[in-house]
Formats: C-alpha cells, structure tokens, sequence
DNA sequence: CCCTGATGAGAAAACGCTCCCTGAGGCCCG
DNA sequence: CGGGCCTCAGGGAGCGTTTTCTCATCAGGG
C-alpha cells in the first residue's frame, strides 16, 4: 500500500508542492481558497506527511529519549512508581506533540545503543533516569551537544535535574513521629552511595539534633529483607524505642513483619514510617505511613524542564516538595 | 555541533560515498583495504549514519510502536506488571536491534495520533496493548497494511495476538483447592465485559462442573474495594464455604481484608487464591497463592510474533501458559 | 596476445519534504 | 497614470542516505 506524497496532493488540488507544503505547516500565507481545496485533497487522498523526510531538512523529529539507566536485574524498572513515572513523561510529551523513545541501558552494549542512536540525530532531547548520580551516561550524552536532563540528581556537568527533595522527607516523618510523643526514633537507612539514601538520613539526622534527640540507625538496603533484619537490630540494640523511620516502604513492610513477630504492636508499642508510598504500602496491617515521593510530578517536571532546555531556555534543577500520607501505623 | 556526513567520511577516506556506505552496511563486496581505511576515517570523525535520511530510502525504520490502550484513570498502564512487560519488550526489542515508541492510546484525539503517526511511516509495526478485546483500534492499525500484534486477545480480524490461557490458570486454581480437600469453593469473577474475566469464571465454572461440584459466584470489577464487598456478600450468602478463587490478587487482597474482619482464619477455615501474582501477593498476611502470568513471556512472545509478522512470516496466535504459585494462603 | 567474464569502485538518480528565492499581480500613493 | 511595495504562489535546490547502473581493471582461457 503506497501513501501518497506532497507531490500528487499538488497535483489532485492543482497547486504547487509548496503551497500543500504551507497549508500542512499551518502557515499563514495562504490564500483560504488555496487552503481549502488543497485540504479537501488532502482529506479525499488521506494523506500524512512522511516523517523521515521532514526531519531530514527540519532536523527536528519531534521525539524524545527516556533512558533507563538499570541493572539488569531492573532496580529501577520493577520499582511499582516506575509505570506511573512512564506514563506521566507520556502523557506530558503526548500534549507537546512530541514521541517518547523508551530505552533500557543496562549493559555497556546497550549503552553504546543508545550514545549511537543519539548520535544519529533520532532524537531532540533526552531524559535519563538513573538510580546511581555518579553513572556517567548523562555526561557523556551532554558531550554529545544534545539537551539531557536528568530524572534523579547527578553530579554530571551541565545536566539540569528534577531531584525530590529526600532530607525535606525525612524531616516530615521524624516530625510527625515527634508530634505523636514518641521519643526513641530509630532509622533504617539505605545503602548509602545512594544520594537518596544519604539524604534521607541526613533530614532524620538534622531533625533529631534540632530538638536535641539522639540517632538510632540500622543500615538497610532497600530490600524488603535488609528491613526485617535491620529491625531485629534495632530491637536488640535499644529494645525501648518507640518509632522507626525506615528509608523506604520495602524495609517498613520488612520491619512491620519483625515487629508483629516480636509480638510488639504497631502502633501501639512502635510507630513505622516508610517513604516513597508505593501501592503496597496501604496493603500492609496495619496500612502504612508514609512519605509519598510525587513522581508522576516529579517526571511531569522533568519533560518540561527538557522541553525548556530544547527551547533554549533556563536550565535551573527543579526540587520537589513530598508529602505526608497518616495511615495506621503511626 | 555538526555531524560528519557521509560525504565527509569518503572525502577524508579518499573513495566515493557509494564505498562508505557499503563498508558501513556490512557489504562483502569491498575490497579489504578499502574498508579499512574507511573504518579509520569512521572512527577518527566518529562517524554515525544520520537515521532520517536513511529510513527515507530504505523505507524501514527499526522503530516498533507499543500503543497501550487506556482509559485515563490508568487501569494497565497502573498495573503493577506493566513495567515487567515493558521491560521485557524493551529488552526483546533491543536485542533485535530495534527501537521502541511508546504511546499511550487514552482519548480519541489520542487515538488520532497514534494513527497519524502510524500512518507517516515512522515505524515498521505496531503492538497493541488493550484491554478491551472489543477495541477498535487494532483493526483500524490493520487497516493501514502495517504489521499490527495484540498483547491480548482481540477480536480484530488479521490481527494475531498473544493470549494467557485463562480458563487454564482458573482449572490450575481451583484443582489445587481441591486437592487440598476443599468443598465449597468460591469464586469472585471480575468485569464480565472482559475476556479474561469472563474466561478466569468459565475455567473455575467448568472444573467445578466436571467434579460435580457447584458454583457459587460473586461478582467484583478487579479492585480490592470490590473483592472486599464481594466476599462480605459470599460469606452471607453461603457462611460455609471453605474456599475462595477470586479472578485477581487485587480482589483477592480485598477478600482477605474481609475474611480477617470475620475473624475466619486463613487457610484453615478457608482458603484463598488470587490471579496474576502481583508483587503486592506476597507482601500481604498470609502471602496469597496466585495463578501466576506470565507477562514478560507474554511480551516476548508478543514481540517475537510482530518480529516474523514483519519479516512476513506466521501469523497464528500464541497462547501462553500459567502456572501456579502456592503460599500461605491455600 | 586478445577477448571474455568477473570483480569491485564511482556517478548519479532517487526518497519526500522544507524553504529560499524569484516573480506575478494588486494596491496605494505620489 | 505610473512606479514601488507588498502579498502570495511556484520553481528548484538541497537534506544525507541507498541503490542501480556504468565502467575500469584484472585474471584467465583460447
């Protein structure tokens, strides 16, 4: 099935290629009757534009690369905000008439993929989500002259980023638990050569030296398990504490699951806090507070920064403020 | 930042731009030292093919399009096994060397973009993910004579698609009550205006049927605020069934929410399976056996199915395999 | 030694679009 | 009434590839 081109739409409305040519971009110059009977041909032909032709003398393409730096065991892509971090950079390119080009980079080989792909002028702009700051994808794509944005920080040059402000977070739950009287708070951390890690513990931290309280912290790393076991070390180390904010909801659910086996009850004996409010997290009994981390804001913050950035405009990085979700647990 | 082009790549190497592009396509017939030096002057430029101006004239893409049909409240782009098939067409994808756009099929205008798109030739084929088989989108990509797959079943003619096999997973489901000695068993069946629904009740209805047994039927739309009200209703209806099959781990989840509230223990007074086995089924207390599908095969599957439908091989569709994972609920 | 056939390099024509440039015509103003 | 402008349509030159076709070169056989 052959599509027609500009040339037999000019025909069929006997005009030049470049009026069909004015009238599809929408320019002004056009003469209404021209307009018309060039759109009447173009409806009765049912004629679309070839994209690689135009982006070949546009050197736009009007499409976007979102990269996911990951793992191959996918610590990113199996995170259950992942979909909705997707669908909301999807939605948003979607209303700037742009196309989303997913890619994985998870071994060096698809790593050179995607710095080729990019390379080959496909794509006016790129977004990485990376887990690790310090991944030198996003340097090397800047390197490359294209506009790069990041979805978590990173400490490349020149890469703007949307970051979620972790210690911010942090502060939130340690002060909610403040408020609630409790007065022995300890933490579960994650591993710390994670920003987000190192930022979650440093709001508990800072939050409990303000009103003159002492840290207690286990280190966690993001797993359900770490949780449960930094639990049982919590507990045998300060067997009277009364709250624990632990860096993400996968070590809560983990620490919930030790607490009920060490026949304390929650909330009643320990208050738990998680942090990213991921679905799970109103599953658990009892249901879990937590810190919900906005990522479909926060990746809705990302595509305009990029767009931003691809219109030449400021490249400031964006923090995102979290918010508090009180359920049972606390 | 202006890219090398071809021509600069032949000047530099001293042959004509037909040599370059024939070493760059990996033709034979070029001498050996001619491709070296033509590799040299690739490497030195850091040469990459611009991808426009090749898809015009070879009119292939190496791009496919995955359009995930929605409605915008997000009922698969919000499953939690979402970001598993995405990854694992991604994964698929680009081992095949190709790209993938995503696109979210939410509103007719929507709709009319992914048309648009479809119909400019950007990419070699299209697999749709919907979950109305009714949808009409399919047929309408069909139409356009472009390869077109479906995640799911779909009703759409020539259009070949990957199915679970439903009725299966309910037989796997309900046999294992069985042989665990339960009599009475339940099932909370899902939106009826769906396949998989409507497939999931007609497994349990037929296992039941075949060992002589009744059904008893509770209907619920696949979300847990719906399993909880379903089995309230069961639990009235019939206070002494010992078993509950319900069509999803969500509904599920709401069920157990249910039966704890009655104060029946689980499994001993009864037992409890889910489908899908969402990551949320082994979270919850105690962790819920499920009818696990297999999703990322699926998607393999899916993508290996539009992979020959392009090169214009088979066209059956692939119907994909459950199995059961038994946990403390059963 | 010449002719034939194979081998492999180069020239040039597409591919379908945008956009610059030219020029025709109409209008206003002098 | 004529000249200059302004508006707007058409002609055509690219954009960077692939691919067909032509042609030169060389080896081998008669």
């Amino acid at each position: 099935m052959k599509r027609p081109t500009l040339e037999v739409v000019a025909a069929r409305a006997g005009v030049s290629k470049s009026s069909v040519s004015r009238v599809i971009n929408g320019e002004t110059t056009v003469a209404p009757q021209i307009r018309d009977v060039v759109m009447r041909a173009v409806h009765e032909l049912g004629y679309v534009p070839n994209g690689a032709a135009r982006n070949l003398v546009t050197r736009r393409t009007d499409t976007l690369a979102v990269v996911v730096c990951d793992p191959p065991q996918g610590v990113v892509s199996d995170d259950p905000l992942f979909s909705s971090v997707v669908r909301a950079v999807s939605r948003e390119l979607e209303a700037a008439g742009k196309r989303l080009v997913l890619m994985l980079a998870e071994s060096d080989e698809s790593r050179t993929r995607v710095e080729q792909y990019v390379a080959g002028g496909q794509v006016d702009g790129v977004m990485l989500v990376a887990l690790h700051g310090t991944d030198p994808l996003p340097a090397a794509l800047a390197r490359q002259g294209l506009p790069v944005v990041s979805f978590n920080r990173t400490s490349a040059q020149d890469v703007p980023y949307v970051a979620l402000d972790n210690a911010g977070g942090a502060t939130l739950a340690v002060s909610h638990l403040l408020e609630r009287g409790r007065r022995r708070i300890a933490t579960i951390t994650g591993p710390l050569d994670l920003h987000e890690a190192r930022e979650r513990l440093d709001g508990y931290r800072r939050t409990l030296r303000d009103t003159g309280r002492r840290s207690i912290v286990a280190l966690g790393d993001f797993t359900r398990a770490s949780g449960a076991e930094a639990m049982r070390q919590l507990l045998e180390d300060d067997p009277d504490l009364d709250a624990v904010f632990a860096s993400n909801d996968l070590m809560a659910i983990g620490a919930l699951r030790t607490l009920h086996q060490a026949g304390r009850r929650v909330p009643d004996d320990v208050a738990v806090v998680g942090f990213d409010d991921i679905e799970a997290a109103s599953y658990t009994s009892p249901a879990l507070t937590s810190v919900r981390s906005p990522m479909a804001d926060q990746a809705t913050a990302a595509v305009h920064l990029l767009l931003r950035l691809i219109e030449g405009g400021s490249t400031d990085p964006v923090i995102m403020p979290n918010e508090l979700v009180v359920r049972e647990s606390t």
